[in-house]
DNA sequence: AAATTTAAAAGTGTCGAGATAATGAAATTA
DNA sequence: TAATTTCATTATCTCGACACTTTTAAATTT
């Protein structure tokens, strides 16, 4: 009855807070491409934030891997290192499929339920996929994530999720970079059924086996786009 | 030849890494008790650092999943939660046994030399453990992890590995908190050879049963020793 | 005693100044 | 001329003080 806090509007609690996950957000979407240089004095007037909540926005950023920060020379985005991103999806695919065995082993009605639902919409967005004019639509998108999120849903471990999630965010970045993203020469939809059939048949390394080719196969294409954004940002100035 | 940076001899670089890393060993050696309000006047006069490394380090942190902070209320060192801890196990078993399956696919002559050297070592200390007067000995535990990450060097990601050491971290937290680590009861010189030897001879699903038993143990032990510092810490002034 | 009001405490964010380190340019030396 | 050293500029980092907001506790009222 009183006056409440009248809610976060938006960007959540604190400055901190909203400093972080616009960054994040720009930084994954490529708006801040990777090795650009991240002055206090350019963000604050970029996001209208004080330079504390930002360097501290950028700490726990650099604690995510999305940003560095070496000695005193300040923070940069994290640079696109194909080696890396070799790293990042041999770990990511090692975790999703650990996630995905505990998921099938636990995972009860409620968990099939989900994955019915997601593989429904998921099947819908991938046909409709080869009509969409420019790049992938964000209703693509959002099936694509709950499809393989509501697989893994029922692991148990929250934090199994959470360093998935991380990981994920992590190759997206790689992902958006990638100029060419042909989507199109793929039977997207055969992938995600044939995954979502195994696991409801429970065939854990079906499951497995699938779901890394399927991670492969876009780690490939992203591979022979030779050069995932060259264009050093060296004088800044 | 010219003046290099003269190494970082301690401390590391700047004052928010030598926060952080500081208030890291003293959040997981338990000096920090778990639900500990960390106010930033105090942790002042207790490091001699001033509030924004601080603020930044306690960030830091925050992400690792070390300290929470919650809306405007300051930052507390997270909580022990019986059942986080059980989540926090259940991810870090998958991903060891995901990093041992890619470490013995890809081993070679130096990973086997590191896991023999290791396991020699590791044996010496198991054998002279039940003597040990007060606790387990540091000795024991430098060659306890050596053995562990031995198995686990040749995976190739260095991504699954910081997460791994993430989680390891978080899974020691809770392990120093418990009050009677009765290792000595278990033959723990059998463990680790019978996974040292399993490894060796690429037997994957072998390696990761033992580990995986071997891991549970410890959880086990751990969870019957009921109460893992319920001494929460309330009143602070 | 319960609820509201009031006051104190703690947290968050801004600003500006000073210390330290890194970068780049000029000057010296070989 | 090339390489090294010196110097100046710049930027980052750190501190402290102050304003503002939220939370917490106490006091008052009903």
């Amino acid at each position: 009855m009183t006056n409440r806090p009248m809610v976060a509007l938006e960007g959540g609690g604190t400055l901190v807070d909203t400093a972080y996950s616009s960054l994040r957000r720009d930084i994954i979407s490529g708006e801040r491409p990777a090795g650009e240089r991240l002055r206090i004095e350019k963000l604050k007037t970029l996001y209208g934030i004080g330079p504390t909540p930002l360097r501290e926005a950028l700490q726990k950023l650099a604690q995510d891997g999305l940003v560095v920060t070496e000695g005193n020379r300040g923070f940069t985005v994290a640079p696109l290192d194909p080696a890396e991103f070799e790293d990042l999806n041999q770990a990511r695919i090692a975790i999703e499929k650990a996630a995905l065995t505990l998921s099938i082993a636990r995972g009860g009605d409620a968990w099939e339920a989900r994955v019915v639902a997601a593989t429904y919409l998921m099947d819908k967005e991938d046909t409709a996929l080869p009509q969409a004019t420019d790049g992938v639509p964000d209703s693509w998108e959002r099936a694509n994530t709950e499809f393989h999120t509501a697989l893994v849903s029922a692991c148990g471990s929250a934090w199994l999720l959470r360093v998935r999630i991380g990981l994920h965010d992590l190759c997206e970045r790689y992902r958006r970079a990638s100029v060419y993203q042909r989507l199109g020469s793929r039977d997207l939809s055969s992938e995600h059924s044939a995954i979502a059939t195994a696991a409801l048949a429970r065939d854990v390394d079906r499951v497995c086996a699938l779901t890394e080719a399927h991670f492969a196969l876009t780690a490939l294409a992203l591979r022979d786009a030779t050069d995932l954004g060259e264009e050093r940002i060296r004088a800044e100035r």
